[in-house]
DNA sequence: CTGAAAGCGCTTACAG
DNA sequence: CTGAAAGCGCTTACAG
């Protein structure tokens, strides 16, 4: 494989002198420069990745580390954020090394203290999440997709989820409802103490109460179990509910044709809103009140603020969170 | 941060000796290597990537390389693949590089030519993929996702469409179906030159024709195109068909709520059978046949393959189809 | 304006 | 059994 001294013997100058070329130094006259641009060219040369990575202490790669619970589940949203993830770092010069393990926080320790990244992307960060304080007490240039309670100094992108439910209760209190069903993540997401599952449910209970609404919770055991179940079931135990709300992937795919199944028609029969990324209701049908939430932009934020972040060290802590608008989808 | 200097003056060791220690070379005594080895614990000690890779020249990461257009739609077996190719990595000490690229070919000669990965991993060939000759040129250890008409001599992994086609025909056949609705991939897919589409699109009518079925092909026009419209014309079009196939993701997803919508009944009114990975239908209520798709199994073959084409680059090409069964699913 | 040289942090023949 | 030294392929003060 050609090397820089091969391309500094091609065009009869020194190796300084194409490390130069390549970084644009002014000092360097064009005609030279021109000579070395040439010789590059011929030759095919490519710099070495590793030894300017040990050379300048930087990789030009981030690390998106991800729990390990996603292979189990359906999770369409998971795709999308790794492939805008690494579309949006491929615009600024980075490569995006995807870390999936159960061990985040080791794997991120690991990652670091071998120089691999020179930052990291926190997928589905919770409220006890080990990465969290790793990533801070290492002093890794780091930001959180989520809400953490404590977040530990770093940096985190979110959709404001309080908002979401906020306008959704205002929205139901306008049309009058006053009985709810609310279909949220299953129990086992509750369990990791998820932020955005919490956050959006605690304030919904709290709007509801103020709006004078009843509010009946349901959620499916696991992300295993059929959400279509959980659906039937709670429109049997709660026959006076008027609306319902979907905080739930699965639930909502199934949805539509669950009510189908039942001969519950949407919305004259039931209202229903959703909360649900834009990207995924393309091939959909989904007839429903929904809160569109955009991950493009949630992306663009998070490799924006992580790259921030990597150049100023010490800039103030952001916590950024999309208040999404609610739109009325009939399709 | 901490390097094998550090650990050989705390250890009183040279750095040569550390460095044997780590890699576990038998001809250190055990005295020594336990000197080093707390040494290398006290100081929180990892060897440093890129220097190690600078020397060793290799990178122990495997560049996944994915076509661009997978931010326009629903693919949740987009984000599966790239999990499991993680974690399936990870277990042999390898790290995966995502690199989300339009032009795809560039892509893997940038990275192959910076040295910073050992092999490639290439998601969803076609049979004019630009990649496989340009990874084929490079020499660069590859296996291809896909089953690509001419593959240059790279390993390939795919499921076995003609395999899953005849299977699909035989159980029609034996059902006695005669005419029957083929709901393929998008236009869009066949216009890419997609192997599996075009595989089992192929089969299919060859076997028809073999067992005297009327096999109608519809398509919905692109990937934005609503699938649960083409559904809906087939039926109108091809009342007499018994049966239909569906080898499209979204319309295997918007599926029941369609068949629901229109008031026909699955099995009784049409025999309907699907190709997809079982980790969709987890939560998922498709009471059709289906034939498995392991996607597990594929890509744990995948990254077998690719590492032992880079341990031993002149192996003989292999090309492996996995044929999974069919099998009745009522849920 | 260009080049010689040191240095980044490892590994690995080679001596001893 | 262990260490000194060269080398991997860059970058970047520093001389000139």
């Amino acid at each position: 494989m050609v090397n820089i001294s091969d391309v500094a013997r091609a065009a009869g100058v020194s190796k300084a002198t194409v490390s130069y070329v390549l970084s644009n130094d002014p000092r360097i006259t064009e005609q030279t420069a021109a000579k070395v641009r040439k010789a590059v060219e011929d030759l095919g040369y490519t710099v070495n990745h590793a030894a300017r990575a040990l050379s300048v202490k930087k990789t030009m790669t981030l690390g998106i580390i991800s729990p390990a619970y996603h292979g189990s589940y359906l999770s369409a949203l998971f795709g999308l954020h790794m492939y805008l993830l690494s579309e949006q770092a491929a615009k600024f010069g980075y490569d995006t090394l995807s870390i999936c393990s159960d061990s985040g926080d080791q794997a991120l320790n690991k990652a670091w203290a071998s120089r691999k990244v020179d930052g990291f992307i926190l997928m589905d960060v919770s409220d006890d999440d080990p990465r969290l304080s790793m990533a801070a007490s290492l002093g890794a240039p780091t930001v959180a997709f989520g809400s953490p309670l404590d977040s530990y100094g770093l940096d985190s992108v979110d959709s404001d989820f309080p908002k979401a439910a906020q306008h959704t209760i205002e929205y139901l209190a306008q049309e009058g409802h006053t009985e709810i069903i609310l279909l949220l993540w299953s129990r086992s997401i509750f369990r990791r103490k998820m932020g955005f599952a919490l956050r959006f449910r605690d304030t919904i209970l709290e709007q509801a109460k103020i709006h004078g609404i009843t509010a009946h919770i349901v959620f499916p055991e696991d992300d295993e179990s059929d959400p279509s179940v959980t659906i039937a079931a709670s429109l049997r135990d709660y026959p006076n509910a008027t609306a319902m709300v979907l905080h739930n992937e699965s639930a909502t795919i199934v949805a539509p044709q669950t009510f189908a199944d039942l001969g519950v028609h949407v919305p004259d029969d039931l209202r229903v809103v959703t909360l649900f990324p834009k990207q995924l209701f393309t091939s959909m049908r989904i007839p429903f009140v929904s809160i569109d939430i955009d991950v493009a932009a949630l992306v663009e934020t998070a490799i924006m603020l992580l790259l921030s972040r990597i150049s100023n060290p010490n800039a103030p802590m952001v916590r950024q969170a999309f208040d999404f608008p609610m739109s009325l989808k009939y399709q």
